[in-house]
DNA sequence: AAATAACCGACTATATTACTCGGTTTTGAA
DNA sequence: TTCAAAACCGAGTAATATAGTCGGTTATTT
C-alpha cells in the first residue's frame, strides 16, 4: 500500500462528497468544481483522480448540468484503504527481484527486512481498513493510547509517539 | 514519519552493519563498500547516509584502512523508526497551512482528514519502533493476526489484510 | 610513502507528483 | 432546438524528490 498525497487527497475529496449529502445513491450529485473549490485541489487533477475512483466502483457519476459524482455506496461501508488503492498504483515496498521469490527468501543479507515492510504494510492497511469515509465525517478518529499494535513482540523499551510528520 | 526507499535503504544497511559483527563498540567496522555490494545499493549514495545515520548518532565512524562503520548502540537498543527519523527529512502528512493551526481545525470541509493522518503517523511509528535491528536480523518479525491495532474503533466489517505492495 | 576508507559538496538523471490544456460527449433546462 | 453545465479523455508540462555520479579532501594504518 503506497501513500502519497495523491491518496490523501482523494480522501480529502472522498469525505468531501459524503459531507455534502451525496451518500450512496441518494442525494444530489456534487460537482467537482465545487469539492476543488472547497478543498483547495486542481480540478482537472480531481477529475483524474475520480476517473480512477469510478473505475474502482466508488463512485457514480451524473452527466449534464447538475451533474456530479455520488458514492456508490453508504459512506459507512467505504473504508478509506478501498479510497487509496483505487488512486495509488501499488508500488513494491521490497527490493526482490520479482524472478527470484525463493532466492530473497534464502539470500542472507538480502531480505532480511523482507518480512518487516510486508507486515509494516499489513498494519497500515489494516489501519486504514479499519476507518470508514463516516468515521471521518463524525470525527471518530481515536487517539492511540499507547498500546502496541497487535502481532508484534515490543522489545524496545520507552517507545515514543511522535506527532505525524 | 516519511516512508521512502530512501529509508528502506538506510535500515538494509544498518541491518547488514549489525548482522557482520558490528554491534555496539564491539567487533571490526565494516566497509561501505563491503555493505554496498551485499545489498547492492551505490557507495556513493551508501555514504551520504552514512553521514545522516552518523549525524543522528546511530553509528560510529572508523577512518583509514581496516576502517567502516559500528553501531553506536547495541542492535536490540537500535528501533527502526530511530533509522528511518535519521535519514529521511519529516514531511507534512496535513495539508494544513503552518501559519493557521486554529483555522484548520474549524475549517469544516478542509482538515476533517487531518486527525485521520496523525493518526496513522502514529501507528506506523507505534509499529516501527516496536521493532529493533535485531529482531530483524533475528527474523523476529511476527505476521499480523486479524486483529486490529489499538485505539482504533473498527466500525467497517470483513477487512482483508493484503500482502505488502 | 602509499593505500584505504571515511568525508564532503555539487552536480545529473530519472521518476513521480501535481497540474494544465484542449478538446469530446452527455444531458438538463430555457 | 439550442445552450450551457458538467463529466470524460489523453497528451503534455512544471516542480519536486529520489537515486546516483563525480571529483575531490582528510585521516589512519601498513
Amino acid at each position: 500500500m503506497k501513500l502519497s498525497t495523491k491518496g490523501r487527497y482523494a480522501v480529502m475529496a472522498m469525505v468531501d462528497l459524503a459531507d455534502n449529502g451525496a451518500d450512496n445513491g441518494k442525494g444530489r450529485p456534487v460537482a467537482l468544481a465545487d469539492i476543488a473549490e472547497r478543498q483547495e485541489i486542481s480540478l482537472s487533477y480531481l477529475e483524474q483522480l475520480f476517473g480512477k475512483l469510478r473505475k474502482g466502483g466508488l463512485v457514480k457519476s451524473v452527466r449534464g448540468p447538475g451533474g456530479g459524482y455520488l458514492l456508490a455506496r453508504p459512506a459507512d461501508d467505504m473504508r478509506i484503504s478501498d479510497v487509496i488503492l483505487a488512486v495509488d498504483e501499488p508500488i513494491q515496498a521490497t527490493r526482490c527481484k520479482p524472478g527470484s521469490p525463493k532466492g530473497c527468501k534464502t539470500n542472507k543479507g538480502r531480505c532480511l527486512t523482507h518480512e518487516l515492510w510486508e507486515e509494516l504494510g499489513n498494519q497500515i492497511y489494516l489501519y486504514l481498513s479499519s476507518v470508514s469515509l463516516s468515521d471521518v465525517c463524525g470525527r471518530r478518529i481515536l487517539g492511540s493510547s499507547r498500546v502496541f499494535a497487535a502481532g508484534v513482540k515490543p522489545d524496545v523499551e520507552n517507545p515514543r509517539p511522535i506527532a505525524a510528520q
